[in-house]
DNA sequence: GTTAAATTTGACTATATGGTTAAAGTGATT
DNA sequence: AATCACTTTAACCATATAGTCAAATTTAAC
């Protein structure tokens, strides 16, 4: 039962490196955590940076592959947005810890979520992100605005991610807020929807 | 020169702080960088996370009570979101290393960001954030649509700090992209109160 | 110019922690 | 039951690094 009892060590660190950042992780915490003692986590995974490496890798790639999937669909933009803003929203409220990585590897150069986007996006065969692809076609087909298919992509993951990653201090300072709820992930849908279709100003409502 | 020895400290830790993150700078590097040793660090400052603090609260305090003094306006809502944006990106341009502190945070629990917004939020006798407060009255005077406050003070924080934050990732994956370029920042600006004034949706256009 | 206080230093300590090792246990295969 | 590979452990090691300290040097006061 080899398989199972790496199963349970990643696990385990995966929970520790989330909650602790990689530098706070403790390799006997995890051992701990994993019911084992310290030389078996390094008999398993030769070291610390390599158990990070496999759990970083196994979460990530689960993220990103899921989404790469489900937020290639051809169809009009409105249409694309819709689902675009859903499968984002559904899978970071899902797997918040994923954010926890996000602001790790950002505070560490990136070069691991670089790789992993880049082999992705290779494997998949796209040569440029989805997304910006989308808008330009869109674009092209006259169904929106002249819009800048770069900035609206870079807006666009940020209104969805944004609420995730900040949370401790959206959380704090907003009274009664709960960002992970389903309410609000589902308000938060509408609401990008909305202002990215619509935007603010008044004339066009009634 | 007590005085000058300690900002000369204070800067030399704030860049290391910066570059390496809390757990990754080392005290004798910092004293280095000062041209001090390092039990002048702990005689001057008594520990690294005393150090930290202050480096912290210098670098925060100063972004965020400049920035909390120049969107306090009350003016049209449209001209409110122009000079929001504008400040915002100009602040966080200028000090890109503030967004590595925010990103710090963020990954510690966020305690200490916190405390600082409410202790400039009281000493400005602000009982609410002032974006929150400003969307709120546009709504009440009718120059913008039945918005969501909250939601679309999330929304603009995440349009304006995002790409500074995620710059690694989007510098690696959009060739050419420079988001400190006054060219980007001046694009983004538009890009943002354009889309969140108007949408992007076709009709309006002609 | 002597004294005292503040400042500065090199050398040291304590400790946390990632990683190793050698030996022992376990179980399948013959 | 002997062999052999795989698994597990307790005890140990090496090292990085925050923090200390006693002595030396500079500065200020009289």
């Amino acid at each position: 039962m080899t398989k199972d009892i790496e199963t349970t060590i990643l696990k385990a660190a995966s929970s520790v490196f989330v909650k602790e950042g990689y530098d706070g992780a403790r390799m006997n915490v995890i051992a701990e955590k994993a019911g084992i003692n310290k030389a078996l986590l390094h008999y398993y995974f030769r070291s610390k940076d390599h158990l990070f490496q496999m759990v970083f890798e196994r979460v990530m790639h689960d993220f990103f592959s899921g989404l790469f999937r489900d937020i290639s669909v051809d169809t009009d933009f409105r249409s694309y947005l819709e689902n675009f803003v859903t499968v984002y929203l559904n899978s970071i409220s899902k797997k918040p810890y994923v954010t926890r990585f996000m602001i790790w590897e950002l505070g560490h150069g990136s070069g691991k979520v670089n790789d992993l986007i880049n082999r992705i996006m290779k494997k998949w065969e796209m040569n440029e992100i989805p997304v910006i692809t989308a808008v330009r076609r869109a674009v092209e087909r006259g169904e929106i605005q002249d819009i800048d298919p770069i900035h609206l992509f870079i807006s666009l993951i940020a209104l969805c991610i944004f609420p995730f990653a900040a949370r401790p201090i959206l959380e704090n300072k907003v009274e009664g807020l709960k960002v992970l709820s389903k309410e609000f992930v589902e308000a938060r849908k509408e609401a990008i929807i909305d202002l990215v279709w619509n935007g603010i100003a008044r004339p066009r409502e009634v």
